[in-house]
DNA sequence: AATCGCGCTTGACGTATGTCATCTCTGCCG
DNA sequence: CGGCAGAGATGACATACGTCAAGCGCGATT
């Protein structure tokens, strides 16, 4: 069968970074942010939050930032790349918990166990911010906006959590994730119709909960309908409206 | 098909109640009781977080406690009876996100949209501990035991949450349901192997994303391995160890 | 006592999606 | 250049679970 676009490839898109932060300085785009612009900045707790902050990378595809068991110390805010966590459950079979681009913090499921209750892997070249937690709890005890702020990424990871364990089909569940990484990629100013998706198929099948072929089959329905173009891992949004329709029932609000 | 247990009722199980604070102490099994366990009793902060508490309920079976939509200005402790929270999806579909037990708190989903983004409905009579969460947002910054004890409460949910989004069969979702279920009234003093089940197979069905007839098989089946005896709603665990080794790719650790 | 409604169970059947197998394409490496 | 491995697409088939339907038991209402 003939793939209903033209021939050539698709143009590159760009390339999402999230590192235009410095010593006093955070990155626009990171979760973080908004403590800062809460608060406003140069008060003294803002020179703490930076002091707590270590810059780690780069990871290179596959490499680990963390490992299910390893002691939990600190949450990492993504500056660049993408990651994938993921657990593996006692019959061995991996589990993908989600996927997380710049501005995105990962680690904060370990809270409770008091250790990674999943394994974190660059899906390409990644860079991080990592915030010791204790500093950061100790922190939010003198600022209440780091606080907030915490309580909010958490409660929002669980919010999310809760529509993936709902009952939904195939492509109601392909709509979803589509509409939803876009809005992400959007939210931090990256183009949110034309994205690279950097994860396999497989990766977004074992996330939904589907089988890579059926993924597979989605996606050829979806561009049939004009509803997406794709070629290898470069996705054009073409209806996002009617993605999003699509998807609706898996979607917040 | 006759019924593989003798004739006559099971006997009553202990019926769970956790209302054993007063001005001073909190409930033996409330969620927050570690909270002050940590910090040593007597210190002029736990007097402010009793401040906080106000008791409210009864409600009776039916009787909503929040609604979705509401605006977020408290998390409650159950102190005595069952919940269940549950969202409405776009398609009309009820979601049940979950039930609680005396001891444990809901409401914390509400914390990122700031607003109930569910109901909660009383299944039987119910009593709670109404805390204000801007005060205890603040008596957490005073307070870093009651801060770590909100992570950790959030975080746990979380964790819950992506459980149940994996990818599982009806026997093992329904094995780790009871299972988890046991342990949780274990943990908070009661009979581990012997409860009543306050909701209706419908409530369990929506919320292991199963169909009623479902758990009414699958039920039937572990009544015939003799994994359980069921009455009604009466249950008797009689092979807890083979029912978690069923739903252990569902169970924590 | 008769009627009704609801929760629950059980059987028959349909279907969405998983599983298995095959094929293509691409990139990598000797 | 040839061979190989992995990602992805697609078709054929299997199955777990949902849907539909019938029937039972029990409590509430009249």
């Amino acid at each position: 069968m003939r793939r209903n676009h033209p021939a050539g490839r698709l143009p590159e898109p760009p390339s999402p970074i999230a590192d235009d932060g410095d010593e006093t300085h955070f990155c626009r785009t990171c979760a973080f942010s908004g403590a800062c612009i809460a608060e406003g900045y140069g008060k003294p707790e803002l020179v703490e939050l930076h002091c707590l902050v270590e810059h780690v990378g780069p990871f290179h595809a596959g490499e680990h930032i963390f490992r299910t068991g390893d002691p939990f110390r600190s949450i990492f805010a993504v500056r660049a790349g993408t990651v994938k966590t993921s657990m593996v459950d006692p019959a061995g079979r991996e589990q993908v918990l989600g996927f997380y681009l710049p501005g995105e913090v990962i680690g904060l499921n370990a809270i409770y166990p008091d250790q990674f209750p999943c394994d974190a892997v660059a899906l390409d070249t990644a860079y991080f911010c990592r915030f010791s937690f204790p500093a950061m709890s100790a922190l939010a005890t003198r600022m209440p906006a780091v606080q907030q702020r915490l309580f909010r990424l958490i409660s929002k990871e669980l919010g999310m959590a809760t529509l993936l364990a709902g009952d939904h089909n195939a492509d109601v569940r392909m709509a979803a994730f589509l509409t939803d990484l876009a809005a992400r990629y959007e939210e931090r100013g990256f183009s949110g119709t034309r994205f690279h998706l950097s994860m396999s198929r497989g990766d977004i099948a074992n996330y939904l909960r589907l089988a890579a072929e059926t993924v597979s089959r989605v996606l050829s329905r979806f561009r049939q309908q004009g509803l997406i173009e794709l070629e290898g891992r470069e996705m054009v949004l073409r209806d996002p409206e009617r993605l999003r329709a699509i998807g609706k029932n898996l979607l917040p609000q």
